[in-house]
DNA sequence: CTCGCGAATGTTTACGTTAACATCGGCTGA
DNA sequence: TCAGCCGATGTTAACGTAAACATTCGCGAG
């Protein structure tokens, strides 16, 4: 059971079977020109070795690892997380294996150094979660043959990039909040390095000038819930502020808070909209309406991207945007008839 | 530059540099007895050349990849994205890369699946994420070569496992309930499957016993905040409960929203306690008092357990647990003076 | 009946790297 | 002065697989 001999090759199997090691070779792969008395010897073989096909010769023989490198900061947010699943799956259903490479610190030496050690690394292509501007100083080392996609970014010219449609999510948030009545909406956004948090913000301040309503300073988060419940604690100070439009969930769950402490009914007297629709979201109090992302089909488009490229050896650039739906729920309503 | 050429190799290197590929791979592994002078010739050369060590070839050869595989169910719970994520950070410190390997549906099936695919793939251990019983019927498709490291599992005496430790959390959970003057503490498990969750429904059982109290019956959920909401209607309308146990902080969210709409105030009149600690917790209404789990240091562990064992060669068995604390914030209070 | 063709299988070689062994000088010490 | 040794570098071979080419054999057409 437990030999700690050299593993089973397909030369150990061909002595077995009687036949040579190419006829192993081509019983592994499929290949239709063995007659099937020999198919089921060899089989038999390989089963009673328990031989399993070395990936690191097959990779070496062929020049491609059926492998996907996806590199990122970090886990902790529920986006990165659950785009990375998907990936995974996809990937998985390709028959492709995923290779993760984590930066601890979004510095540039650091995503130099996951660059240099993914271009060492077996990968056919890379998925990569940041902010390009992370990227780019990196490129140099990026090996040649290498295919990548990028999320969360506007690099289209360059890079193949898929995203959620930023824009029209945060537009759909503020003009709900218009619809019900409410004269201008507040925002609180994201850090200021996050792409999507300048186009969310963007989209924010677009729909409110285009309605012709004033535009309030917005407040500046970090995605975190205790920065969300700051926030909400300096709009609790703001008598005609009616109407919040939250970068992401947590920081609305904080919010939520802030309000609630302060003596805010939400959403009787004011109402909350977040972007991201955590499977918890639902569970806030009250419910919270807020945009859904479908990290899923981010993740499908982002494989299929990568594919492609691999398959085609041409990078091709341009940007998908994968749509958002708005998810109302009891955390809106019309603003409260003026004292 | 857009070359679609083979690779840079040693050769290619070596030629440049006039040497032998031998005094290159001597140079790519810091091998000592290279002069100064001829280094830096390799080295330019790989500069020029853009040369990169093909993995690959040095897997072969090697007959190690310096890869460790991670098979799990899903990235949707907090708990395993975070110990992934502490897993491929200490990894990457050791030098090793990490390759994922999903498996959608927890059926024997699929896991066996996701194993055969593990086999084939370049790695020289395996950490696995989940419910061991199902682990059980794939054993025999184990590569005999690889090594487990298994996290949520009582299997130590087969496999090296690493888990958190459950029943002193959960034993925290109802202590300091007890401790506030509770009677007694009502429980809302998670999945009957979930080893974690069933640790976690003993100790809190046991605890009560320990002390003499009442062991109320205990309502059944899914570890999703949908589920913990259901459970809090229903505790809602036990005029005698004034203490709730969660196993989780997604369903302690649910519960919380549940005592909220039927006018039970938290913790004036119910306590709730939760288990994870999330990030967002300390946001909810009110801040949730719950159990601290470490998943960095659980993800340290299994990568220091997985390497013993791929160093030194032989399996090694028993369990590792985790210390978690109690974190206590605004959710618990001494019980309601009886009407 | 024989030639030739194609299906089934075998043999050779190369993928890029590195361990093991071989070689070549120069330096030390008697 | 030279044997012996050590440090620097070169040469050979092997890891497991699969593409390319080689061989064998049976069978049908002429």
């Amino acid at each position: 059971m437990a030999h700690l001999k050299r593993r089973v090759s397909m030369a150990d199997v061909a002595r077995l079977a009687g036949v040579s090691s190419q006829t192993v070779s081509r019983v592994a792969n499929g290949h239709p020109s063995v007659v099937g008395s020999t198919r089921q010897q060899v089989l038999a073989a390989m089963r009673e070795l328990g031989y399993r096909p070395n990936s690191a010769a097959r990779a070496l023989k062929r020049g491609a690892f059926r492998t996907i490198g996806v590199i990122l900061f970090t886990l902790s947010s529920t986006g990165n997380s659950r785009t990375l699943e998907a990936i995974a799956d996809h990937a998985a259903g390709q028959g492709y294996a995923i290779t993760l490479i984590p930066v601890a610190v979004p510095t540039q030496d650091e995503v130099l150094g996951a660059f240099t050690r993914l271009g060492e690394l077996a990968v056919d292509g890379i998925i990569v979660i940041m902010e390009v501007h992370l990227l780019d100083s990196a490129t140099v080392t990026l090996p040649p043959h290498v295919q990548v996609v990028v999320v969360d970014s506007d690099a289209g010219d360059r890079y193949s990039v898929v995203d959620t449609d930023q824009t029209d999510g945060a537009r759909q948030a503020v003009a709900h909040l218009l619809e019900l009545g409410h004269r201008t909406v507040w925002h609180v956004t994201g850090p200021q390095e996050s792409f999507a948090s300048n186009r969310r913000e963007q989209a924010w301040r677009r729909t409110l000038e285009e309605a012709g309503r004033p535009v309030p300073p917005p407040l500046h988060g970090d995605w975190s819930a205790e920065s969300g419940y700051r926030a909400g604690l300096a709009l609790a100070d703001e008598p005609d502020c009616t109407a919040v439009f939250t970068a992401n969930d947590q920081m609305a769950l904080g919010v939520l808070r802030a309000l609630h402490e302060q003596g805010r009914r939400v959403p009787a007297d004011t109402s909350v909209v977040g972007f991201d629709d955590l499977p918890e979201a639902g569970a806030f109090i009250p419910p919270l309406t807020t945009v859904h992302q479908d990290f899923t089909e981010v993740g499908r488009r982002c494989v299929q991207g990568i594919l492609r490229q691999i398959e085609g050896g041409e990078p091709e650039h341009g940007t998908t945007l994968v749509p958002t739906r708005l998810v109302v729920r009891e955390s809106t309503a019309p603003p409260p008839p003026p004292a």
